[in-house]
RNA sequence: UCCUCAGUAGCUCAGCGGUAGAGCGGUCGGCUGUUAACCGAUUAGUCGCAGGUUCGAAUCCUGCCUGAGGAGCCA
């Protein structure tokens, strides 16, 4: 039995003569008179196997007649030095297997350069380009990288549920569970639903997670986050995946160290895992991904409280359209300006004044600022956003009435507070933020393999 | 949700008052090593939808739908 291989191991450690068998899908075939050539391709890497195809195969003809680009394959052959330039290493067709043919005159991918618009309404097909590939594996690095990251300090990954009934976690608008018939009268009627109570998709699985690191000291979420914010922008979802690291005796410090670590170390790996694929993106989406990539694991993030950040927006000679004022939140333009052009770097932004910043967040001693934090990144603002939780029971309780939050609901959350706690910090990351701001990549709808924005679900 | 721009062939676009055009793709043919192959021919459209103005609308006007960029919200 002839070995059965990835294409991106052959690409990588394939020698000439070795007997070999691949399976994939065509990605373009160049006819000549005497013979053929075929590309193919398997997900395992961003280059193709040339395959040659000469008259002596079985169904020669037949066969080239339905090689199209796009049609499932299944070649078993001899590899060899490669005569023409461009690869090293190419397969000489000894025999050519075709799973499922693609119809040339309506499979919608061709072989020349298509716009992400329109790749976004063949969403089942995408995947088999270049970019969107790529695209892929950046992203599943950048999993693995996270797991293993967290696993390496000792942290459990935990499960936060996905339905939850809370709906005081932020302002944020949320989806509605329900198992009610939306044309039924009792509609309203929550004592008949489900759950008992009205039910949501969440929007965070933070306070969960204050409950497990109450337990485990230091953990992470890792999972489906829901908004149903109608936000029309190259930065959000309504479906993406978050991260949440929740550290139990730890403030503010550690909280931007484990930040600061968290992106090195995720850069690094990915660098390292999938250098092709990188050096794609720099080439062809922006090329400053690698520059960018350097400049997070070898430089110290900016770290600056939001007091000296808005004495500092003050003091340019940038004109901006929204005011800058000690209590205003940071508008983006403000925040591009801090990490995109000051800088030139990620920027953390801590101590924001207590007005603009969540309920749990901990007050400072100075009564006006909380200890939170904001990771801004060149080009996509704001991409990591934690704070130190207030562990004082009284501070706590005054602040939710503050907000006008109903502690009858938070009572779970109240209780940590009442039985051994203790200081703790965490952070929330935009996982498709992280994929964008490695990869160049425009659009955060493209770094996620089905996207769900306002008014559209599809796929 | 607000502001701006755009929707013309499968894709990317030009045409901006006189009833449709290019490149790419597809198809057919040529080419002994190509690689976004190349050369020749050919194929292809309710000009987003609904109204209106006009002798005449892809082109001007109104409404709607969809997409993109920016803003807000945030991750």
């Amino acid at each position: 039995m002839t070995e059965n291989r990835r294409i991106a191991e052959i690409l990588r450690n394939g020698k000439p003569e070795e007997s070999v068998k691949i399976q994939g899908w065509v990605r373009t075939k160049r006819e000549l008179k005497g013979f053929a050539f075929m590309e193919v391709n398997d997900g395992s890497y961003l280059a193709n196997l040339q395959v040659v195809l000469e008259p002596k195969l079985p169904n020669y003809e037949q066969l080239l007649k339905h090689l199209n680009v796009g049609a499932s394959v299944e070649v078993t052959g001899v590899l060899a030095e490669s005569q023409g330039k461009g690869q090293q290493i190419e397969m000489k067709a000894s025999l050519v297997k075709i799973y499922g043919e693609a119809n040339p005159e309506t499979y919608p991918l061709q072989k020349k350069r298509h716009s992400f618009e329109f790749l976004r309404t063949i969403g089942h097909l995408r995947s088999r380009t270049n970019t969107l590939g790529a695209v892929f594996r950046v992203r599943n690095a950048c999993s693995s990288a996270i797991h293993q990251f967290f696993r390496e300090r000792g942290f459990l990954w935990i499960h936060t549920p996905i339905i939850t009934t809370s709906d005081c976690e932020g302002a944020g608008e949320l989806f509605t569970v329900t198992s009610l018939d939306p044309t039924a009268s009792n509609q309203q009627d929550y004592s008949q639903d489900f759950f008992g109570s009205p039910a949501y998709l969440t929007v965070s699985g933070q306070l969960e997670a204050e409950a497990m690191a109450m337990a485990f000291r230091d953990v992470y979420t890792f999972g489906p986050t829901f908004r149903a914010e109608n936000s029309n922008t190259s930065r959000h979802l309504a479906e993406f995946w978050m991260v949440e690291p929740e550290m139990a005796f730890c403030d503010l410090g550690g909280d931007m160290d484990l930040a600061e670590a968290f992106l090195k170390y995720v850069f690094s790996f990915v660098l390292e895992t999938c250098p092709e694929d990188m050096e794609f993106f720099n080439k062809r989406m922006d090329q400053s991904v690698l520059a960018t990539a350097d400049n997070i694991i070898n430089n110290e993030f900016e770290r600056i409280s939001y007091t000296d950040a808005i004495a500092l927006l003050e003091k340019t000679n940038r004109k901006f359209q929204y005011p800058v004022e000690w209590g205003l939140d940071l508008q983006s333009e403000h925040e591009r300006y801090l990490s995109q052009d000051y800088f030139q770097k990620p920027v953390i932004v801590t101590d924001y004044p207590t007005g603009i910043k969540a309920f749990y967040m901990r007050l400072n001693d100075d009564a006006k600022t909380v200890a939170a934090m904001d990771v801004l990144a060149p080009k996509i603002g704001e991409i990591i956003g934690g704070a130190q939780r207030e562990e004082r029971l009284d501070v706590l309780e005054r602040r939710m009435h503050e907000a006008g939050m109903p502690a009858d609901d938070l009572w779970w959350y109240l209780d940590l507070r009442r039985y051994g706690t203790v200081p703790h910090a965490g952070f929330g990351l935009g996982f498709e933020r992280l994929v964008q701001f490695m990869t160049g990549m425009d659009n955060i709808r493209d770094v996620i393999p089905f996207p769900r924005t306002p008014l559209n679900a599809e796929f």
